[in-house]
DNA sequence: GTCGTGATGCGCT
DNA sequence: GCGCATCACGACC
């Protein structure tokens, strides 16, 4: 169930609070994306909070924006409600819903997430995918199956093309699970930030795999 | 079922 | 040049 009497600005507020607070607000939350191929929409089950740069009040050394700012992570800095997309390993795109006030730069890494509508489309841009339950599990698999790439970094998930609904109620505590981020190392130790979150139980939910260590 | 590894290109030091 | 907020596939249990 979704609040369909929320506005965008009442949804702004929300996400500008701190991510690991935002976490249980956009667990739930179902983010559209209209395109000339057809519209496809997800259920986010698993987030990832990251929050700023080295100098902010919230160091982060799993950020992106950790050594400052640049003309990629820009989107981090801005409004809460944006996208940050980028691009890594030389295929594949990952998509963060910025959070916190304007000029704070934290946000939610969409890891996983269920297909709740466009599932053709989606399938047709994951022909690898087997399941209905694989078509989003996982970063690079969410922002394929949702067609985003870089160009859409910057833009507001609460306007057109695009269109975020939050559930009625935050995801109950006991619904919620957490854990160390994925695939973050050099954090001095993956369990000083369990920042990943999803809820439990979720079959949609991205396979754990515990970031491997830098040294040693 | 789990585990190891190659693919592939951009952003940043 | 190095290192990735990853995925898919093949070997093996």
């Amino acid at each position: 169930m979704t609040s369909h009497d929320a506005g965008p600005d009442a949804i702004r507020a929300v996400l500008s609070g701190d991510p690991r607070d935002v976490a249980p607000h956009l667990l739930g939350a179902v983010l559209s994306h209209h395109s000339p191929e057809g519209t496809v929409a997800i259920r986010v089950t698993e987030v990832e909070a990251y929050l700023g740069p080295r100098d902010s009040a919230q160091p982060d050394p799993g950020s992106h924006t950790y050594g400052g700012r640049t003309a990629r992570n820009a989107p981090m800095f801005g409004p809460a409600g944006h996208l940050y997309v980028y691009f890594t390993y030389g295929m594949h795109y990952c998509s963060n819903i910025v959070c916190g006030p304007d000029g704070v730069a934290s946000g939610l890494l969409l890891r996983a997430g269920e297909v709740v509508a466009g599932y053709a489309l989606a399938q047709s841009r994951r022909p690898a995918s087997r399941s209905r339950t694989d078509l989003a599990s996982g970063p690079a698999r969410l922002a394929s199956a949702l067609g985003l790439t870089t160009a859409d970094s910057g833009r507001d998930a609460l306007a057109e093309p695009f269109r975020l609904e939050l559930p009625s109620a935050p995801a109950a505590e006991s619904a919620v699970a957490n854990g160390p981020r994925v695939g973050v190392a050099g954090e001095g130790g993956s369990d000083s930030y369990p920042w990943r979150y999803w809820l439990a139980g979720d079959p949609t939910v991205s396979r754990y795999k515990a970031a491997r260590s830098r040294a040693v």
